[in-house]
DNA sequence: ACAACCTGATTGACCTATCAACTATTCCGC
DNA sequence: GCGGAATAGTTGATAGGTCAATCAGGTTGT
C-alpha cells in the first residue's frame, strides 16, 4: 500500500467524476452565455481579458500564450481569426525581430468592456453563488493545492 | 447590496481563476498521458470506459451520448473515427429500427484494459494525491454543490 | 388508417485545435 | 564574429467539435 494504491476507491472515483462533470457543465454553461450575449467564444474572451489587463492592451505573443497556457500555433491561428473580425491586430516588435505584439483594437476593447459584466454575472450566478462562504474557502484551499502541484509537475 | 454585487471581489476573482486554471492544467496533463502511453484521446478513453462498464460492452447511441453529455452528432462523428481504428463497431438494434448499438470490439477492450491502470495512476498522482484527506472531503462537498446547481439550471 | 409529430441517428459545411515542419532571429560559447 | 542551439512565430495537414438539415422509424390522436 504505502505509496498509493493502483485503483481508486469508491469515494475517490466519485470525487474524480464529480470534478470532471463540474468542468464539463460549467464550461458549457459559460460558453453558451458568452456566445448568446456577446458573440464571443470562451477562447475569444480569454484572449481579450488578458490583453485588456495588459498595459496599453498589448502583449508579446509568447506572454499571451503563457498566460493562456496555449500552444503557440493555437494562438497564432486564433489571432488570425480574431484579426479578421477586427478584435486584435499584430504589430512587429522593434527590439526583437522575431517577435510580434498582439494589440487590442478599439473595437476589441469595446467588445470586452461590453461582454465582461454579463459574463461576470453568469460566473457569479453559476459558480460563486452556488457555494456557501465556507465552501468557497475550502474549495479555494483545495484548488490552490491542486494548481500548485500541477504547475510544479509541468515545470520540471 | 442584497442580491449580489455585479463584480467579483478579489477573493472571488482569485477563486474563479484558480478553478479555471486547475481545469486547464489537469485536462492537459491527463490528455498528454493518455496520448503518450496509450495512443488514446480523452474522448476515446471516455467512450471506451462507458462501453466497457456496460453489460456485454454494448450501449445504444443515445445512452452513450447521455452518459458522456455529448451531442448526438459529436458522438456519431467520433464513433466513425473510432470505428476506422477498430475500437468500436456499430450494430443495428432489432427492436427499434431507428436505433443502433455501439459495441466494444475485442481490440477496443484490450486497449481500454491496458490503458486504464496507467490513466488511473496519473489521476491519483495529479489529483488525489495532490489533496489531503480533509481537502478531498471539502472539495467533494463543494463540487457536488456546484454540479447540483448546474444540473438544476440546465434542466430548467 | 393516416397525418402530425417525436426520436435516434447520420451527414456535410464550417469552425477550432493539434502536430510537425518550417522560417527568421537572437543568444551563447569559443 | 561565427557556427550551433535556442526562441518567436507562421503555416498546412489532419483530427475534433458544432450547427442545421435530413432521414427513417416510432407514437399519438382522431
Amino acid at each position: 500500500m504505502g505509496v498509493g494504491e493502483p485503483w481508486l476507491g469508491d469515494d475517490e472515483q466519485l470525487l474524480w467524476r464529480l470534478f470532471l462533470r463540474s468542468q464539463v457543465l460549467i464550461e458549457a454553461q459559460l460558453n453558451r452565455q458568452l456566445q448568446r450575449d456577446s458573440d464571443l467564444s470562451g477562447a475569444d474572451y480569454a484572449v481579450l481579458v488578458n490583453l485588456s489587463e495588459a498595459p496599453e492592451g498589448r502583449l508579446r505573443g509568447f506572454e499571451l500564450a503563457g498566460a493562456l497556457q496555449w500552444e503557440k500555433s493555437r494562438l497564432s491561428h486564433h489571432l488570425t481569426r480574431m484579426g479578421r473580425r477586427g478584435l486584435v491586430r499584430r504589430e512587429g516588435c522593434p527590439t526583437d525581430g522575431r517577435g510580434a505584439f498582439v494589440v487590442l483594437t478599439p473595437q476589441g476593447r469595446e467588445r470586452i468592456v461590453a461582454a465582461a459584466p454579463l459574463h461576470v454575472a453568469e460566473v457569479r450566478r453559476c459558480f460563486i453563488d452556488a457555494l456557501t462562504p465556507q465552501q468557497r474557502l475550502a474549495f479555494g484551499d483545495a484548488t490552490r493545492a491542486l494548481v500548485i502541484a500541477l504547475e510544479r509537475d509541468g515545470a520540471e
